[in-house]
DNA sequence: CTAACTTTCAATAGATCTATAGAATTTATT
DNA sequence: AATAAATTCTATAGATCTATTGAAAGTTAG
């Protein structure tokens, strides 16, 4: 009778598996997500959204306590598995080149399997004020370290030039995999496997020809 | 007094150097280039714009009919620049190396010295309606193809490698520099050169060390 | 100085869209 | 079956925001 939790979005941050609840959360961030990725945060409307998971406009606010926290909660959930994957990738003793495939693969698989998320934490996010980016924040530093740490192990054992800088490259690789992980996403034809392939071989030979017959 | 032409907007296409409105509309496209950069399409307002240039909300409507053709014009007068740049560029005749370095050195130029409207063609012209997006279509694959071209040459005078897909290395390229340009806009302290002697250094050599000393 | 033209302003209608609140319905529990 | 709890609905206030209109102010030219 007096102001009990009638809203569940307002009591969020529990793993507990109220199961059917988590469940429909979880449909609830993924149509955001479509949502987002298709017309753009602002574009978007929590109308859509709803109309995504098939409820009312309103009822949306049962899941979300606003569209900014749904833009959040996008944000975070394509971009957890991501860099948990990269995690294992590099906790694996393999050789440069393996690595360097399973971060490329990792990279464009979750593009094109997964999530319209991946796109929307990469073109959305600073729409977030800076309070709800941090977590975010966090995790892509997290990305890159790991992904500079692998480029610099590289070059110990000579696999790669000494001169490179890893800061770089490690941008640039994130660069060529998100140019083309948007590419899959928007065109179904582009074969997966092949992009994957091409990618991981221009960041390692480049595109001039070291043994020109003259 | 019965329906003249009140406003400029509609009478747009004309090259006439009304120079005073010429002038001013230009500052216009600016101002609408670094705002929509700044908050994206649905997030700017054209009170936003407006106070950009220091006029009224409704007066904005003296240069653009719309919202939406602000838009359009802010993204064909990014990329038209740089297109034409392009063809200059593709027409001299030089060594491959020395075009690469061209090309990286323009598209990464012209987003540091010139335009948020580089910006905003890329991140937020797939918000137009597909009609308005006509012009920007034919300059865009107008521009791939000039860069296909000149790949293509690289090939056959064996500067580069014979079994690169110049249709993939074209989007890659396309891609890292466009991921740079975004950086470059975002944080004044990198230096412009610098990143254009890596971004070329990487696209030609990749990563890979080929004089490994045993 | 006056008339014609250009540019800006102020005010607003009409159309959104977010977020809230309380009722209605469905689901789970005793 | 009766009660409690969870989920969804309807309706709406309040806050935008775009685009229009006609008047005001500024500029140019005769």
């Amino acid at each position: 009778m007096t102001n009990e939790t009638h809203n569940k979005a307002e009591q969020d941050q529990d793993g507990a598996d109220n199961s059917k609840y988590v469940k429909k959360k979880l449909l609830a961030i993924e149509a955001a997500a479509k949502v987002f990725a298709d017309k753009g945060f602002h574009g978007a409307t929590t109308q859509d959204i709803a109309a995504e998971m098939g409820i009312q406009q309103g009822s949306l606010y049962y899941y979300f306590k606003s569209k900014e926290q749904a833009l959040q909660e996008v944000c975070e959930y394509g971009f957890e598995h991501y860099v948990t994957r990269m995690k294992k990738i590099c906790d694996k003793d393999q050789p440069f080149e393996a690595k360097m495939l399973a971060i490329v693969t990792s990279h464009l698989t979750n593009y094109r399997s997964k999530h319209s998320a991946m796109k929307v934490h990469n073109d959305q996010r600073l729409y977030l004020p800076t309070e709800r980016r941090a977590k975010i924040k966090k995790l892509g530093s997290e990305y890159r370290d790991l992904l500079e740490q692998v480029l610099a192990e590289g070059i110990e054992k000579n696999v790669l030039r000494a001169n490179l800088d890893t800061h770089f490259i490690a941008y640039s690789i994130i660069g060529i995999c998100n140019s083309w992980g948007s590419n899959l996403v928007r065109d179904d034809d582009l074969d997966l496997f092949d992009t994957i392939e091409q990618c991981s071989d221009l960041i390692l030979h480049g595109t001039i020809n070291t043994t020109p017959k003259m």
